[in-house]
DNA sequence: ACCCTTTATGCTCAACCCTAGTATAAGTGA
DNA sequence: TCACTTATACTAGGGTTGAGCATAAAGGGT
């Protein structure tokens, strides 16, 4: 038997995310490395079989040192294989994502990043992107077009219309991933050191992208059910910055209405008697998050994106 | 900089789940070591960093060794960190759910096993498991009532309730793992080694009880936006065939002509035009997957659990 | 004071869906 | 034939959702 304790590293990876006037950011390092054109990276480092004590302080240690952050909820995510690297190291990397209220980082390199700049066709908040039509799919069609099997093109024609909504197939926030994967074995995911290309999004390094990818992907299918987003809030907020918040990560527009009469009645809030008058027209009630619908309620979320757009 | 790639292992492990008959069944294999009482466990191996290809494939190949089972559907469920054992070497396993339909296996030691041995209180389909009652409240009762810390006290309270539906609290199937999870810390789920206990189920080795507990939870939420029920069914099947691993993996107990009424209309499934004639009484239709439906529904899945039982 | 603009919030109607049944169809075996 | 079993059709009532109209309450300008 091999010895299979050599040539192997396990590293932690860290999607940190918060949502800021209606743009959802992620903390992302810019190696301090000079030469080239160094695409941002997630906060990651190795975990110390020997020292560490568990995988998520470890993660957390080494958010600490990057950014100086101190997080809160974290959920992990997935674990990659990312091969050998060049002299043979075999890498596995253990990805967490966490949900933070945005703050100023002072650490040299990390900073906050919209994740829409690197996912164009993700943000429906404005109706369809154009981005879609003008460059995605042409790009994806003749890729089509150039499959010369033919029962594998009708395959991966049919990938593009379930992901991309074609044809009258409906859009669906949480596919992010797997548009990302259609996209990247169309071969139309630029490489990490090219230049970030305006239709197809801004490289990040290694397969952090992907990473990103499944992020926002698990978020999008969680918030339906969970009631994930008031980790994104301050304690007290308004129900239009809820909103705002919900339709930064499911990128679409909500109804505001029902919106309001689904966390209402949802039994998801409660009314501090507190109100906030920088809203511009009629102050608004702060509310905050009532844990107790948690025993009430199978699945508490906000509600689904069904894509309409308030007036 | 210390050395970071000693005294590492990365471990795969797989829970195959199966349902035949309405139970839901897992592969184990008994380790053939003939000393103690040995627990069993599930198919698993370590990777080899410098010969295997992938994660997925190593976890395959490792089934395919031990139980000689070819895994079609297979996803990643989570990443556990074992600590160290013995002798300084730390171990990370990397566990997958894979589901098929059960067929014999002739490798010695490997067998199916029932789902709820090992978690009796989870099924559901014969209304509320007296166990409940009988034995798991009561001793979470006693567990808190020797907590000395009364605010603690208080919040573990909240989480009985909220999991196992005490006090018009409604049961939520998926909460599976919180549920393990809870009886883990108040000390009552015997150990791998220790007897079976009839009302805390069967132990397994290591923490793959842990493993399975986790695989439940995922698979019961999935069910409802995926269409992966039909992973653990023939090509063809009767309405009533899938019924019944719906509700063999919730846990729950559905109404009939409204499940077959969601199935239908939810564009779920066609109609083959052949019959089954050995159903005890009228014939009934077999069903194929209409997989076209991915293209229609943005989250297909069968009906949610009610609790409603069939008369 | 009055009007205009802005945002928050209340309310309604119709379409749709789900729940919990009742009723009927089509086999089997006595 | 009847009794029994399972499959399948249909329906009445309640709840939820989608979409829009209407009103409330602030600020600013005149």
């Amino acid at each position: 038997m091999p010895n299979l304790v050599d040539a192997l590293r396990v590293d932690l990876c860290a999607i940190i995310l918060a949502v800021t006037d209606g743009t959802p950011r992620i903390l992302t390092i810019r190696p301090t490395d000079a030469r080239a054109t160094v695409a941002d990276t997630l906060p990651w480092g190795p975990l110390d079989p020997r020292t560490d004590r568990t995988l998520e302080r470890t993660l957390r240690s080494w958010v600490a040192r990057q950014s100086r952050l101190s997080l809160g909820y974290v959920e992990q995510l997935y674990t990659f294989d990312e091969g050998r690297a060049g002299e043979g190291l075999r890498r596995i990397s253990v990805t967490y994502l966490a949900l933070v209220q945005e703050q100023a980082v002072s650490q040299a390199g990390a900073g906050w990043r919209n994740v829409y700049a690197f996912f164009p066709w993700e943000d429906w908040r404005e109706g369809r992107p154009p981005v879609i039509d003008h460059a995605i799919l042409p790009a994806l069609n003749t890729w089509l077009a150039r499959l010369s099997d033919c029962q594998q093109a009708e395959q991966e024609r049919e990938r593009v219309e379930i992901h991309f909504g074609v044809n009258g197939v409906p859009w669906v926030p949480e596919r992010v991933l797997d548009r990302y994967e259609l996209l990247y074995q169309a071969g139309l995911i630029p490489e990490a050191g090219a230049a970030p290309h305006p239709a197809f999004g801004q490289a990040m390094a290694l397969n952090h992208r992907r990473v990103v990818a499944t992020a926002l992907s698990r978020l999008r299918g969680k918030i339906k059910y969970r009631p994930v987003v008031f980790e994104l809030l301050p304690p007290r907020f308004t129900l239009w910055q809820l909103q705002q918040v919900a339709e930064a990560l499911t990128g679409m527009s909500l109804h505001k209405q029902n919106f309001r009469r689904l966390v209402e009645q949802g039994g998801l809030v409660a009314s501090t008697g507190a109100f906030a008058y920088d809203t511009g027209g009629r102050p608004a009630q702060l509310f905050r998050f009532r844990r107790r619908v948690l025993r009430e309620r199978p699945a508490p979320g906000v509600g689904l994106p069904s894509g309409v757009r308030d007036s």
